[in-house]
DNA sequence: ACAATATGTTTAACATGTTCACCATTGTCA
DNA sequence: TGACAATGGTGAACATGTTAAACATATTGT
């Protein structure tokens, strides 16, 4: 069988927690996990409340987990929530004050990370590996190629 | 602040996700999660028994969740367990005659499926991503860099 | 209007990720 | 030899991944 570390899930595995350590650390010192600031960035990037379907398909989380870390983010007032008045099963969510100021005091000394790796590695050699990740994401191969004559 | 999906960790998330899509319903047919393929694999590929912390090292699980597999598979009876008579705090792990088999069984369709990857993507191309995400995932950056002057 | 269906979100259950603490066994060294 | 630190493994606690089911609200068709 194909050997172990040559599999592409390990290599894109290994690649992506080589990348964290790096961020891991200062998430930490801010009592915030990778997923729960990655939530408060996608709600930086906008200015209307999104609902949480829509927010998690911004950050690629699964609704349970998603669902699980509102409620986090919610006690610790770092995200307010209301019902669309349009449609009572979405809820519409929005950074809160103290959230915000919790994004504007990570997001210089994350950037300064993220600009540390660009600089090791290269920044145009990078930009082309993000290029193929993309590709890579959005092959869409069938899942179960047995059944693709149906 | 950085666009949210341009980042690499969510790059590399996103491809990963993508690739193991194809694999998850394969392993889901026979009762094994991804991580319990991992380890499976992983002893298949050595004939001598291994301790844990070695299997942890080659499958990239930290040894906490490691351990708890290996409880899953001990009980399963796809591994077997020995103390090292060396060193009484290792244990030496190894594949049953049922693990053997359930590895024989799933491989070859889990090698088809990868080949449709390298196919879809191209292979050469694939071996060209394959080696710049070891060069980033080795790429050894400081934890802290506010420290690397002690 | 009403029943059937679809959709958005949450809950449940089990497995893993992550950090910290603990335990047993080894290794070190005064 | 006998404290004492280092090492391998496990347990605990909390957060997330993953799938399936439950729930409430909307939508559809008749």
């Amino acid at each position: 069988m194909r050997p172990f570390d040559a599999s592409l899930p390990m290599a894109l595995l290994q690649a992506r927690e080589s990348a964290m350590r790096l961020f891991r650390p200062l998430l930490a010192e801010h009592d915030l996990t990778e997923q729960q600031w990655r939530v408060l960035r996608a709600l930086t990037a906008t200015d209307m409340p999104v609902d949480a379907g829509e927010l998690a398909a911004r950050t690629f989380l699964l609704a349970p987990s998603l669902s699980r870390i509102l409620a986090n983010l919610e006690d610790r007032d770092l995200i307010v929530r209301a019902v669309d008045p349009d449609d009572q099963r979405r809820s519409l969510i929005a950074l809160s004050a103290a959230g915000a100021a919790q994004v504007r005091a990570i997001a210089p000394e994350s950037e300064q990370r993220y600009t540390a790796i660009e600089t090791a590695f290269g920044a145009d050699r990078l930009a082309r590996l993000l290029d193929e990740l993309h590709d890579l994401a959005t092959l869409d191969l069938e899942a179960t190629p047995q059944e693709a004559s149906r």
